[in-house]
DNA sequence: CAATTTACTACGTAATCTGATATAGTCGCC
DNA sequence: GGCGACTATATCAGATTACGTAGTAAATTG
């Protein structure tokens, strides 16, 4: 499921607001989820970068730290911003897997 | 259509890959399909800076130029890496649309 | 108690994105 | 025939972002 040939993952930003989608999380958590849904990994660097940044812009929050582990929450303004997203998201891959002449896969 | 609240547009190397998953086409027109199709407007930087490690991957070829128009073209590599890619992303949006609680749109 | 896994922080660097700027041809139009 | 708008490409500097590495430390497993 990795990609390949890309020197880049993609939007980590993106992969992370969507792996909160389905509830508070942990950054390790975060890491884990996105490995099943994405297969990438994202280092620590990547994903505290991001959050942080998320965090910045109102798109996470973070929740009082239970023992060593530090969740985010997405809140309602993040949660808008990401449907919108997903949105433009998934009408590209569609046109996009269309346009490569694929049959669904 | 217009995502707001992303301080950045969306991986501009695979909205011009999508585009030109259409057929050739050159730099102009690229842009002008990418906001017909993704609601973003690139502008020239980000175009060409794209274009260029695109090219230097084997991701796309430029095609020799008709008048002053330099036309691109999408190669068997590259071609294999967007639907690969296209896969993923169309995965992922689907999974945070359903975390999100969104009947089909 | 040693090794592994979990969990995060801090730092540096390399890649990327973006806006500004520049150049130039074409088209309509007043 | 000069003007502005649109087409079309290119390059640069600056800021932002992605990502790896190294380090710290607690919990878990054997």
């Amino acid at each position: 499921m990795a990609v390949r040939g890309w020197r880049r993952a993609q939007d980590p930003a993106l992969l992370v607001l969507t792996s909160l989608a389905a509830g508070p999380m942990h950054g390790y958590a975060l890491i884990k989820d996105i490995e099943a849904i994405a297969g990438v990994t994202l280092g620590p660097g990547t994903l505290y970068g991001v959050l942080s940044r998320l965090e910045e812009e109102g798109f996470v929050e973070s929740l009082p730290a239970e023992d060593r582990r530090r969740p985010y929450r997405i809140t309602g303004v993040g949660a808008i911003a990401l449907r919108e997203r997903l949105q433009v998201t998934s009408t590209v891959a569609a046109i996009g897997l269309r346009r490569l002449g694929t049959a669904l896969t």
